[in-house]
RNA sequence: GCGCCCGUAGCUCAGCUGGAUAGAGCAUCGGCCUUCUAAGCCGACGGUCCCAGGUUCGAAUCCUGGCGGGCGCGCCA
């Protein structure tokens, strides 16, 4: 890797020149002029070693050791500065070899030994669909441990369900209501219960199934089958929507698992051992303001029952304990409140600062026409995940949730979502990969071979095409290191359009010097190669967003079917 | 009132550790065109980076103070 090069020569020089700083900053420049590689070196250097930043620079271009050795072509010195490394074509288009050879694991890391990583995400309580904010959090969270397995992390996907508490009650509440409504008995809806037309669904279900005899149900043994019978119906729809988004978690933690195993009176045992707790109005308090919170939280209600803190802190205490020293929390920031106070319950056990880390991530609106689709929240109705992934399909609804950081406001435009052209970046990404493959169809599907004569891909559209390719493992690391899925979406839309612009440039019909199935048969072979690699850096980009790669497409307009319709 | 997040082109948004002339997509406008199958291709227009100070060789980026928007501030989850 020439960049690996270019630093270790550097290190060399300014050792000699007195002066090693801690890393070396090797960028890729935005303006090709500026050649493959920067560096600001100089610039960063010039307080410390008393001279002008040109002066440094000149000094080191000087020094540096151009040829085949480094790769570097030659070094010039640019702007208030710059470093500008201009790499030889040889050390440009090896990179297509290494694609190639490297095939589905170029971008991956060699897997390290640091701790595993949970990525804790949806946690929704099964009360309901899944609406949009699961969707986001769906989208971002599976991404999100995609990327950090890409970086080399082992990782693990965890899906909390809150089914112990007064939600839950709620909802059975809201069955037993709508049950008896069933048959036609007076019962209004509780004051906060939940008015989806789900739940007179799974109510009418039950009816179906048990009858009327749990119209009169003095024991409450009738609620307690609704209870359950919504549970188990309601998991069963939000795991059908979650498997249709592609999405699998490595294990479901059951909130109610934490009272059965004593998990949260031990937490309870060990907050009072840390002597923060205190009573005060009848109820238990944890002084959280010791570790930065806005005020003290109760644990323990005046009624003996738990506040959610209790088994939140419990739960997070079994992360560690399970080996996870590095958790990942993915919500929405309408929970931003609680942040604080997890973790300092979780300090008050002994765990460390910052533990764990949490990607909050802002409110989703859908809008269509330019005006935004509003639900009606009366009848508790609104827009589910499943609704969206009907009407503009798995992967476009994935891509659309990860386009934006986490922590910005998204839109989610309908009509854009629905455009299957090469206006919708999703589109453009799938459209640019069954390109490729049609043209290693048309070539007669040999593999494309990594020994061709790559240095004839020196046209300056080819240059920048591979300098982008060879970009994704930096892209992989970068977007893992800031938990930023968007950047890989900024980054496959971007490569993409590079991708068809090349394509396009090469249009037989118009340039036929520019395609790759031209009659000289080695710079046949140089093109074929960099189809080859194109597809590998497309698919492995897809395949990191959790999409899917097609090596054809069918036209919307082939609905040819004779005879039919 | 306090805390967190956001404010960049007409719209939706990127912008790496502070770095070179601030970038995409959509929309608009102007050409071209029917493809190595793919609902087009090429180009142009478009900016007080919310405001005011500060830090320094250099600020959209860091600091302080405002302004505007979202969210949160329960013995609810």
């Amino acid at each position: 890797m020439p960049q690996e090069q270019i630093r270790s020569s550097l290190s060399v020089i300014l050792e000699e020149m007195g002066a090693s700083p801690p890393s070396i900053h090797l960028e890729r420049p935005k303006d090709p002029d500026h050649g493959e590689w920067a560096s600001n070196v100089a610039m960063t250097l010039a307080s410390t070693l008393r001279r002008s930043p040109r002066q440094i620079a000149e000094e080191i271009a000087a020094a540096f050791p151009t040829g085949a050795q480094t790769g570097v072509a030659s070094v010039e010195v640019a702007g208030p500065g710059f470093l500008n490394f201009r790499l030889s074509t040889d050390a440009v288009t090896r990179t297509v070899a290494t694609i190639l050879e490297e095939d589905a694991d170029f971008g991956r890391q060699a897997v390290s030994d640091e701790a595993p990583v949970l990525v804790e995400f949806v946690s929704a309580n099964p009360t309901g669909l899944l609406h949009l904010g699961h969707g986001r959090q769906a989208a971002l969270g599976d991404a999100l441990a995609s990327l950090l397995e890409w970086a080399g992390n082992r990782v693990s996907r965890e899906f909390y369900y809150n089914d112990a508490g007064r939600q839950i009650e709620r909802l059975a509440l809201s069955v037993q209501a709508r049950y008896h409504q069933h048959f036609g008995r007076e019962m209004p809806l509780p004051e906060d219960g939940y008015r989806g037309r789900i739940v007179s669904e799974i109510a009418a279900e039950f009816a179906e199934a048990e009858g009327e005899r749990w119209l009169d149900d003095p024991e409450g043994a009738g609620l307690e089958r609704m209870r359950e019978f919504a549970v188990t119906r309601l998991r069963a729809e939000q795991d059908l929507d979650l498997n249709t988004f592609g999405v699998r978690f490595d294990r479901y933690f059951l909130e109610s698992s934490l009272y059965t195993e004593g998990r949260v009176e031990t937490t309870v045992e060990g907050l009072r051992e840390s002597g923060l707790v205190y009573e005060k109005d009848g109820a238990v308090w944890l002084r959280t303001t010791e570790f930065g919170d806005q005020k003290d939280r109760v644990m323990i209600k005046s009624d003996g029952s738990a506040t959610y803190f209790l088994p939140d802190v419990a739960y997070h205490v079994t992360k560690w304990e399970r080996g996870f020293h590095r958790a990942i929390n993915v919500q929405g920031s309408d929970h931003h409140g609680t942040v604080d106070r997890v973790r300092a319950g979780l300090r008050a056990l002994g765990l460390p600062e910052g533990y764990p880390e949490y990607v909050l991530h802002q409110m989703v609106t859908v809008e269509r026409g330019g005006e935004e689709v509003k639900f009606s929240k009366r009848d508790g109705d609104y827009l589910t995940l499943r609704d969206l992934v009907d009407e503009v399909g798995r992967d476009v609804t994935r891509y659309f949730f990860l386009m934006r950081k986490p922590e910005a406001h998204l839109v989610f435009d309908l009509d854009w979502a629905a455009d299957e052209s090469d206006k919708n970046p999703v589109y453009k990404a799938k459209y640019a990969h069954a390109r490729v493959c049609s043209i290693l169809r048309k070539a007669g599907g040999a593999a494309p071979d990594p020994d061709a004569s790559l240095e004839l891909l020196s046209s300056e559209i080819e240059r920048e095409l591979i300098q982008q390719l060879g970009s994704f493992p930096e892209l992989v690391e970068r977007a893992a290191a800031h938990r930023a899925p968007h950047l890989a979406c900024d980054w496959l839309e971007h490569t993409a359009g590079q991708v068809n612009a090349w394509y396009h440039h090469g249009n037989p019909a118009r340039n036929p010097g520019g395609a790759v199935l031209v009659d000289d048969p080695d710079l046949r072979a140089a093109r074929l190669a960099l189809t080859g690699a194109i597809r590998v850096v497309l698919r492995n980009a897809l395949t990191l967003l959790g999409l899917d790669a097609p090596e054809r497409m069918e036209r919307a307009e082939s609905d040819d079917e004779p005879g039919e319709g």
